[in-house]
DNA sequence: CGTTTTTGACCAGCGC
DNA sequence: GCGCTGGTCAAAAACG
């Protein structure tokens, strides 16, 4: 591929001098970098492909492979991966252990990082301090977007170091080639996790069940309401239940296996939803019917096999049923419609006790049953999709780099599940829906051309999703994305007009890894905090001087315990937003002003001189 | 009680 | 035409 791996920019340790992306990129590249002539260097193995992180600081930046530099690089198609790798000692409710053990269902084990040495005190361990641009790539490009960029030197906080093991953030940016990733790194391994019962799909056979006719609705329903006491249920929602064999087999339901369900009570649906609930072993997938006019939807559940263990209607059909074929297509004379309830065994009991299937439907008129296997609610199972063929591989990932404006090639790089081919080939999907957002990020960008957002890929290895950039967050969405069982959080930014958005999740084949993905550009300043003078004083004075507010966020630094009660305050998971705001102060120490980002206004400073910084050429 | 988060549901684009 | 998917909405819940 076009990749852009064969270069990379060392940052050396002069990053962690710069406290923040703003002063960060400044510094390092200035607005007229791109035109300077640069050099490249090749320092890891004459190419980006291959990172190994040690414990050694190392800072890389990763740009366009010269090969491509021939290739008008637009700052607006430009894809800029950062890589803040930083192995951090913070304590949160929703930290990374205890999330991993909840999702894996197993306590899972601490990371030791007694062995690695904080980074950022040992300037012997520069790999290297120079920057590696392509040529063709102006790097201001990175200053389009805003960026996180954490200063690992800010290891004490007010005389007070940080937690032992704190380990300051390296900087990496890069651009994963999905192929290096995919081949050498980052098998697809899939763990099924079967903590006690072991989570067999439960199959239900009608003809061993004993099937309870409900005499309370125009429809069939089977139920019991074991689980549903009759003051829960509702007109609109009634909830029936089918007690069976959990051991026997369906016809009814292992016709769900061939994926058609869609057709099984007569009426034509189509399916425009597919999501992992919370609370339920089985991804849900939604359907609506595919009338004309028609509201009616439902919703099905299944086991990942295809075992359906929940069906939910909701509405009433206005137009008889499209077509006299759907029983051939189920195979049989059942329907939702008018299934026969027959041979029920109100006592079956399978490996797991009885086995209940539950009839829910919502709306006006029931056409369809909700079933539901309550057995398995709650059962502990879990599967855990560990895209790695290494766990807590941080230390030793090698992560080839590109740098393109390729958009596939962000996606693969920025969708590590993707990208780095663990999945189907799903292509694509994430270009698609960053066709969306084109005209806004047209109009972001200011220019003529449709243009999508700048984006800004940031990762982190913590154990705390919290990166503080400074700005204020507004969490509007969350979702798992395909290839990656960690979620995805979506946030905006909460000043008016701003229409900065980002995405934080944390990755597949490392759950150290955050993720986190820009959007945009903030049309306005870092806001202050709300509880920090020192933070407000800061940002201004940030504002007008980058580079000598360096010293003073050294001097005004939130103690760890401040940080950790910080995080505390947030009863789950925190997330990125939920420092800046609040504590003034972002988890690594650094403060507002240092981890402020870039906005509009502040990404044209001169480039400071850094006694670290050097540009080099890569030949 | 205002703000933020959670989370189920919906939307829209693309590929098959 | 439909399924898949990432992104988004919005009501409810949680939080301070």
């Amino acid at each position: 591929m076009g990749g852009f791996d064969d270069h990379a920019a060392f940052i050396g340790d002069w990053v962690p001098l710069s406290p923040s992306p703003r002063a960060f990129f400044s510094s390092l590249l200035g607005d007229d970098v791109g035109a300077m002539p640069v050099h490249m260097e090749h320092t890891y193995e004459s190419k980006c492909r291959k990172f190994v992180f040690e414990p050694q600081e190392h800072a890389v930046l990763c740009s366009s492979d010269e090969k491509d530099g021939a290739r008008a690089v637009e700052a607006d198609d430009q894809t800029v991966k950062l890589s803040v790798l930083s192995d951090q000692k913070m304590r949160s409710r929703g930290g990374l252990v205890e999330r991993m053990a909840a999702r894996a269902g197993f306590k899972a084990p601490r990371l030791n990082t007694k062995g690695i040495r904080p980074a950022g005190l040992s300037q012997n361990q520069v790999r290297s301090p120079y920057l590696h641009i392509p040529a063709g790539l102006s790097p201001s490009i990175l200053l389009d977007s805003p960026v996180l960029i954490f200063n690992p030197l800010k290891r004490e906080v007010s005389g007070k170091s940080l937690p032992t093991g704190y380990q300051p953030p390296r900087v990496l940016a890069f651009d994963v080639n999905p192929s290096s990733l995919s081949q050498q790194f980052f098998p697809q391994v899939e763990v099924s996790v079967h903590p006690d019962n072991s989570l067999q799909p439960q199959r239900i056979e009608a003809a061993q069940n004993e099937w309870i006719r409900h005499e309370t609705s125009d429809f069939p329903m089977l139920c019991t309401e074991k689980d549903v006491p009759a003051s829960d249920i509702k007109p609109e929602a009634r909830t029936f239940k089918v007690v069976g064999d959990s051991t026997g087999h369906s016809p009814f339901l292992d016709e769900q296996q061939n994926e058609d369900t869609t057709a099984e009570d007569g009426y034509n649906w189509r399916k425009y939803e597919h999501k992992q609930v919370k609370g339920s072993e089985c991804p849900r997938s939604y359907y609506k019917c595919t009338h004309p006019n028609c509201p009616v939807k439902k919703k099905i559940e299944r086991f990942h096999e295809g075992h359906v263990m929940k069906i939910i209607y909701d509405g009433a059909h206005n137009h008889p049923k499209p077509l006299p074929n759907w029983r051939s297509a189920l195979g049989s004379s059942n329907s939702f419609g008018d299934l026969q309830l027959d041979n029920v065994d109100p006592s079956g009991t399978g490996v797991n006790g009885e086995l209940a299937l539950e009839t829910i439907q919502q709306g006006p008129t029931a056409q369809g049953l909700e079933w539901r296997n309550d057995d398995l609610e709650g059962n502990g199972s879990a599967t855990l999709h560990a895209n790695g063929a290494q766990s807590g591989s941080a230390d030793a990932v090698d992560i080839s780099s590109t740098f393109s404006n390729d958009e596939d090639k962000y996606d693969r790089g920025t969708y590590g599940s993707e990208s780095l081919g663990y999945d189907s080939g799903g292509g694509d999907e994430s270009e698609s829906k960053r066709r969306k957002i084109e005209p806004y990020a047209t109009d972001m960008s200011g220019t003529s051309k449709a243009t999508r957002k700048p984006r800004v890929v940031v990762q982190t290895t913590s154990e705390v999703d919290i990166l503080d950039d400074g700005y204020r967050w507004r969490k509007y969405g969350q979702k798992v994305v395909k290839g990656n069982s960690n979620p995805r959080s979506y946030y905006k930014c909460t000043s008016p007009g701003c229409n900065v958005r980002k995405h934080i999740e944390r990755a597949s084949h490392d759950l150290k890894l955050v993720i986190t993905t820009y959007e945009g550009k903030h049309n306005h300043d870092v806001p202050p905090a709300r509880n920090s003078y020192q933070a407000n004083s800061e940002v201004s004075n940030s504002l007008s001087n980058p580079i000598t507010t360096n010293a003073q966020s050294h001097a005004h630094r939130p103690e760890p315990t401040q940080l950790q009660s910080t995080t505390a305050r947030y009863g789950r998971a925190p997330s990125l937003s939920s420092f800046g705001p609040t504590s003034g102060f972002n988890s690594f120490g650094t403060n507002q002003q240092g981890l402020a980002g870039l906005n509009a206004d502040q990404h044209k400073f001169p480039v400071p001189v850094h006694p670290y910084r050097t540009f080099s050429t890569c030949e």
